[in-house]
DNA sequence: CTGCCACTTCAAGTCAGCTTGAGGTCAACC
DNA sequence: GGTTGACCTCAAGCTGACTTGAAGTGGCAG
């Protein structure tokens, strides 16, 4: 059998085998069968484990991101949905990005008082644009 | 007095007054004093929940948040540590770009099988090596 | 001076996303 | 054929980040 057992799937992807009975207890992931009492999976499995981290670090919910995928890993949105999540990303992106120069910026300019900087206080201003953008 | 009540500082900032609280209980923010019962707030305090709100779109939790920022809202870390956070978040940024990517290719990419396109796969492969990077 | 109502406190509740614990099972190794 | 150990189930517990509810308070408009 090609198949993999839940404490190999879970040594290969690095999810605990705990983790992976509640994915497939929420409906996330699918065993292909038991081997005895244990879960058995199909290798894609893999690939499926990587898409939900990602998706997880994206921020979207597991119940999200259960709706983006079908059971074989593929993703399953029709075209203007995937195009509108990925413009979430884009801005979700550029706020990182902001927090990262700000950091950056307050790392090396050498100025007492941050707040003062008009650079820092051009980045808060951005920061307080989309402060209240995501997840009203 | 130039101070802000709660209750504008809530509106003016879109966080709700229970959670403005509970940011002044767990010493995120803190207020300089009371009307009567009512919590007053400097201005900048504003800046500071903005950014809170991008800490916290960068995946921190709210105790990270408290660590990188004095009260007054300027970040207060060593240089090395604040590279050391920005590496981070480019790190997740690039992450979130090749989910977006991968989002966009099946958008826009008519293959029926979309697990068998080599730059699906090729998206995936880094997604793999991403998926233990952040949080154990 | 009375009433309103946005605030107050404090405890408890909620939700997501898991983890932990107790008690059970079973394929495999010796 | 017994022991082992990684799995099983199911319920309960946990953390983070808040929200909600009940009961109280106090500044200000009328």
């Amino acid at each position: 059998m090609k198949f993999l057992d839940i404490g190999v799937l879970s040594k290969q992807s690095g999810v605990p085998a705990s983790t992976l009975r509640y994915y497939e207890e929420i409906g996330l992931i699918q065993s292909v069968g038991r081997h005895g009492l244990r879960r058995q999976f199909d290798p894609p499995v893999v690939t499926q484990l990587a898409l939900i981290s990602l998706g997880k670090m994206a921020g979207f919910s597991l119940d999200d991101i259960k709706g983006m995928f079908a059971k074989d890993g593929s993703p399953q949105l029709p075209r203007a949905e995937l195009h509108l999540r990925a413009d979430a990303l884009d801005e979700q992106i550029r706020g990182l990005e902001r927090l990262r120069d700000a950091l950056r910026h307050v790392a090396d300019c050498p100025a007492e008082t941050h707040m003062e900087c008009p650079k820092f206080k051009r980045l808060m201003h951005f920061a307080s644009r989309l402060a209240g953008t995501r997840k009203g």
